[in-house]
DNA sequence: GATGAATGAGACTTCATTCAT
DNA sequence: GATGAATGAAGTCTCATTCAT
């Protein structure tokens, strides 16, 4: 079935740039031969190298996305959620998760030429939305202030996650995972209690 | 002279690449015409495309780092100097400085194409650098409390540091580069004080 | 069939110079031209110019000598296998025979960076077969004196050919083949008989 | 003075080709750094570079032949003189004189681009005339028969000649030159008594 | 539907030649 | 007269795409 076969390329080319090939560089043979299918036959499915590309991009996001959302947890308190994010992002960015591989070999230029403007809104969207799921949530423990505005608080929020992977993916500012993760959860607190 | 042909061509490179040109789809001869020069001579000063596009980088981001530190004030007192950093990211940012032009078109893979694992790390080092004369300032002002340990102090200070910057280039979290930099400022306050 | 496309090119190649081109001025896109195949195709069975050109001495060599030694006949006696042999030899030089063709256009330096050392000596290791195969058919039929060193009489019949062939090649000498050729024979009875 | 600097040329590229070089692959650039020169002084002296090479390969020719003319010794007798023949040959294929490096260099196909028709008839004319000398010595010594046309005579003696440079350019045949050498006289004494 | 041989546009790069100094 | 920086025509080779099987 066709779809199928579209997925079968995504793999293709997500096991490609995996082993270190950067999405630019890619070649239609290439991806053919690591799907396991025919040059031509990329062609039934895709008309040029660059629908490719761009809905590997799109299909990647889509499934990391997913899958991100469903390892979050409200059910065990705030604290314990918002640790279980940091855990899941250490993980893709150690891990090399296929959005995190893929989004490392384009740089945003690049991302816009694949990716519609407004598909990059919907996500952007999306994630303040999941944002505001998470400090609602914080509100209701009374984890922090209800005062704040809205607008200070996903600041804060967005800076403690940015700065744990940026701590994360710089092995020179030497902080383990489990002390950024606390340094997180401390200047969250401080910053909104 | 060597360095003046080479400069032109730099600039030649920056100009494509704000025209809205991506990195690496730029071809040789158009690298000529913008910067006013036969294709040919080119290669009396680089020995490939690639070294250009290198050295361009090099040479942009080099640029920009003086700059940026040359406009860093350490004698109006700490908010005064943050609060200008601020400034100059948002400038750098909103008007496409060549530097941040540049990294825009690249994706981390690529960048590390072009540019040395040492030099990636020797940037780093000096950002770090930079951060801790900062930090220094602060404590001596009296801005934040003694007591915390460094790295937590460099993980606050980069969290609102990015933090700004997302909301800067994200104009769908709707709030004004004014109103950024006071939650920035505020977020520092209260995560560090 | 893979070979059946090489052999398109060196024909492609053979027909060129039989044309008056030189083998070093060839360009690839005329060879794709003359095999009736397009430019790209080339690189799908060889992978540069230099090995379609190097492959196309081979094949020409091995083709030449082996026709060469079919036409050869140790059945009807010394002496008419080897007039047949210069007969052969006027009509290779004369017709302009593909190896001929391309020897002329190649000199000793060019031909080593082609063809291997090692190619190279196997292929004047069969000359000396064939021409001490020659030898002893003339021995047998008592042609030649027995006494003579073996490197005497290689010298004289490598020298009687040679000489033939010189004198084809030159026209100003002013003989005719046919003369030569009784030349050859007698200068080749004088000195070993 | 010109002359002097075209020779200053001439010598930069017997130099280049006794380095390994194939004529067919000199660049002006390589030619004029070898000769000492700029490359656009180059241009001062020839019009191109087929010119520089034509002309090179002219000087070369002129200068080696006057010099193997000015070695032969009609004075002690014929075949003083031939083996004196026989060793200036040796020592020039061996030695790589200039001119044998440059024809080892082009095929008879590019020398006819090189060296117009007339000029490669000159020279031929030339060499006849000196085999004929030679020829004419022999004869009045009585080494040689004087019923045989003087057309087989110069079969025989170009012959051994080219049988004695055959020998030495080819070690695999065993032989040393002086054996050779011994071989040669031989053959021409048998085949012309 | 699946394939991959064939293709040619177009990329990078070289280098003979010019010409201002 | 001497130079070499500048040039662009032209070469080799790549690779996205097509299409006959």
């Amino acid at each position: 079935m066709s779809e199928e076969k579209k997925t079968q390329v995504y793999l293709g080319v997500i096991s490609l740039v995996q082993q270190g090939r950067s999405l630019n560089e890619l070649k239609v043979s290439e991806i053919a031969e690591a799907s396991g299918i025919g040059k031509g036959t990329c062609y039934e499915y895709f008309s040029s190298k660059e629908e490719i590309i761009r809905e590997t991009l799109l299909y990647t996001f889509h499934k990391e996305f997913d899958s991100f959302c469903g390892l979050l947890q409200f059910d065990q308190g705030f604290e314990a959620g918002f640790r279980q994010i940091l855990t899941v992002m250490e993980k893709a960015l150690s891990q090399f998760s296929p959005f995190q591989t893929l989004m490392s070999s384009v740089g945003k230029r690049e991302l816009k030429q694949y990716v519609s403007e407004e598909a990059m809104e919907n996500i952007m969207r999306q994630m303040i939305r999941l944002i505001d799921l998470l400090l609602d949530q914080a509100l209701q423990e009374g984890v922090i202030e209800p005062q704040r505005p809205r607008e200070y608080q996903r600041f804060v929020l967005i800076g403690v996650m940015q700065a744990y992977c940026f701590q994360i993916t710089n092995p020179q500012l030497q902080i383990s995972a489990a002390q950024a993760a606390d340094y997180a959860w401390q200047g969250l607190r401080e910053a909104l209690a």
